[in-house]
DNA sequence: CTGTTAGCGCGTTCAT
DNA sequence: ATGAACGCGCTAACAG
């Protein structure tokens, strides 16, 4: 037989006062006599009574709980920002009901509707898509984006500044004289893929370079399609010596594969198979330069990494974490609020 | 003025009904006359109406959410477990909080208080530290540990075989005639670090090979200790040619170690520094063989990386969430039952 | 099939 | 400084 758990009725009368007066320890109430309150005190700890804040939450209609959906959870970019978002809203007792929505906006909209159903004080979203147009249905629950934009509903919004860090990394060497620069990007439909292209282009615009079709690739963020992209910018007729990755999987799907085409990779004296490597390539791989957006620990690694944008990831949890408590606060200055936190750039080595 | 929410009275009310009756519908209950139900689902379209789940779980004492505890969140490998619980418990109708102990014993028993108040169904912990007795204090709610073990404490837990997969790649190069393995570890107040250190000193035992002293590190299963404890081995008068590492982690560290110390890890024509790097450290270079845990998506592209250990890290997850759920269930057959994974072996290339 | 009623455990007036 | 009483929104008997 499971025993029970003591409720504030229970301690209320072994203590023999009103469950008003437990109540009002429990939540520090100063107008307690202290003697009652040890005493109240010393009840609760006798009877082992825990707060049941799920009545507390019907009560008060706030359930100290936020929900964050992220598409997906292995991902490293994602979970620092989490990470930064806990680090911040756990201070202020609240706790984290963590979503995914696998990049399906049906999912998402699901998980939406059910935090919602779950009372949560406020919500941050990693948008899985472009689109928003269901975020409407969150109101007037404070709903803040994190690290992607959605453009067809209004949102509170703190994310980087992805243009300027993509424009001054490509521009840095532009202006040492290159000619050249290979892109390898992800799916505009995402804001950040969008505007980091931009960012791109704009570098070569001002360097009155032409944006040449061969050497811009559009792919999807994940690895598989920095293999591939990064395979058959390698394997074209001449391909650029300067190449921009628009983030960290792409750039560690490009990794793999150079790696694998890289002949003094390991000392450990395998023997290396030379038929998938002509001329050319052997050419291209001997003065590559890759700019990359994202720095996770490896990325400076990686080989060839000459330059690498770094997002302010746990800095961006944390704002959105702030924002998003202000909100729930009852501020509601400035609505959309939209913040932009500097890149910054690190050489490898 | 905010609109308020409505509630199921609203609902009746509109609807002609009673509360029972929108309940009944809300649940799916057979028993409502089909017309009624129809009419009933009308009139929560058309008042938008949206279930109070903190309303529902204080009355069912049940609120379909599990919390877990994790040291970190910006862990590739702690991650992969959190979503393989999601993924499973999610196709129950559930949701995960998460909380981070930041490998703190304090801070996760604080976490888990709170999570009890918080009425959650079930419990999975990833332990921050070797002791459990506060795990306790979560009974009756089901708990189920994951990746590590306490000793103190009986609990289910979802592990993977650790000693036998360190036994079996260690044996593997000792039985090919190797000599001597080092072995750069982990703290082993965790039972993993422990198990796969047993499982080292096993297979050198089968091999009738001496357990020496110098060639064997232990430090806290982060990469920086991963990167001093192989720079201290690498440095060390004879360095072996064979070396276990305990975890990704680590072996990220010593790859980082590795990385800079190696000659020619990239071919765009920077000047080398040869200025640290003695005969010995470039003998050693010359052949060594790294034997590592954990196979995360880079791990077979560090450098002399020759035979990685790979846990079934998704498949902990899901085998962690089911027993939970079985155990919310109120099954408590085999109590505590640890459910042991085997690893795998790949090999890198 | 449907309605009435009684709490779930807490916080909160409003008295005293 | 304290207590009595009500209700948050919902489900679960029990009656009919």
């Amino acid at each position: 037989m499971e025993k029970k758990n003591a409720t504030v009725k229970d301690v209320a009368q072994k203590a023999g006062v009103s469950t008003a007066t437990v109540s009002r320890v429990l939540n520090g109430d100063k107008k307690v006599k202290p003697e009652t309150a040890q005493l109240v005190k010393e009840t609760i700890t006798q009877l082992g009574y825990r707060m049941n804040r799920v009545a507390r939450s019907l009560k008060t209609n706030k359930t100290h709980t936020i929900g964050i959906i992220a598409p997906e959870f292995s991902n490293e970019f994602f979970m620092n920002l989490v990470s930064g978002i806990e680090d911040e809203i756990k201070k202020e007792g609240y706790s984290v009901i963590l979503c995914s929505s696998r990049e399906n906006r049906d999912e998402e909209e699901a998980q939406l509707a059910l935090l919602i159903e779950k009372n949560v004080d406020g919500i941050i979203i990693i948008p899985g898509s472009s689109r928003g147009s269901h975020f409407e249905s969150a109101a007037p629950t404070p709903l803040v984006l994190v690290d992607r934009l959605t453009s067809d509903y209004p949102c509170d919004a703190v994310l980087a500044d992805n243009f300027t860090g993509a424009f001054e990394a490509v521009y840095s060497v532009v202006q040492k004289g290159t000619r050249r620069v290979g892109f390898i990007g992800g799916d505009r439909q995402l804001s950040t893929a969008r505007e980091r292209y931009d960012g791109y282009a704009a570098a070569l615009a001002k360097g009155d370079l032409p944006l040449r079709q061969g050497d811009i690739l559009f792919g999807d963020y994940h690895s598989s399609s920095g293999y591939n992209l990064m395979k058959k910018l390698m394997e074209s007729t001449e391909p650029p010596r300067y190449i921009f990755i628009s983030n960290y999987f792409m750039h560690l799907g490009a990794a793999q594969y150079l790696l694998e085409r890289t002949a003094d990779r390991h000392q450990n004296g395998r023997e290396r198979t030379d038929r998938e490597r002509n001329g050319r390539e052997r050419q291209a791989l001997k003065d590559l330069h890759i700019i990359s957006f994202d720095d996770m620990p490896l990325a400076s690694f990686f080989p060839y990494s000459s330059l690498i944008v770094a997002q302010p990831m746990v800095e961006m949890g944390h704002r959105a974490a702030r924002l998003l408590l202000e909100r729930i606060g009852g501020n509601r200055e400035g609505f959309p609020r939209v913040i932009r936190l500097a890149t910054s750039q690190r050489i490898p080595e």
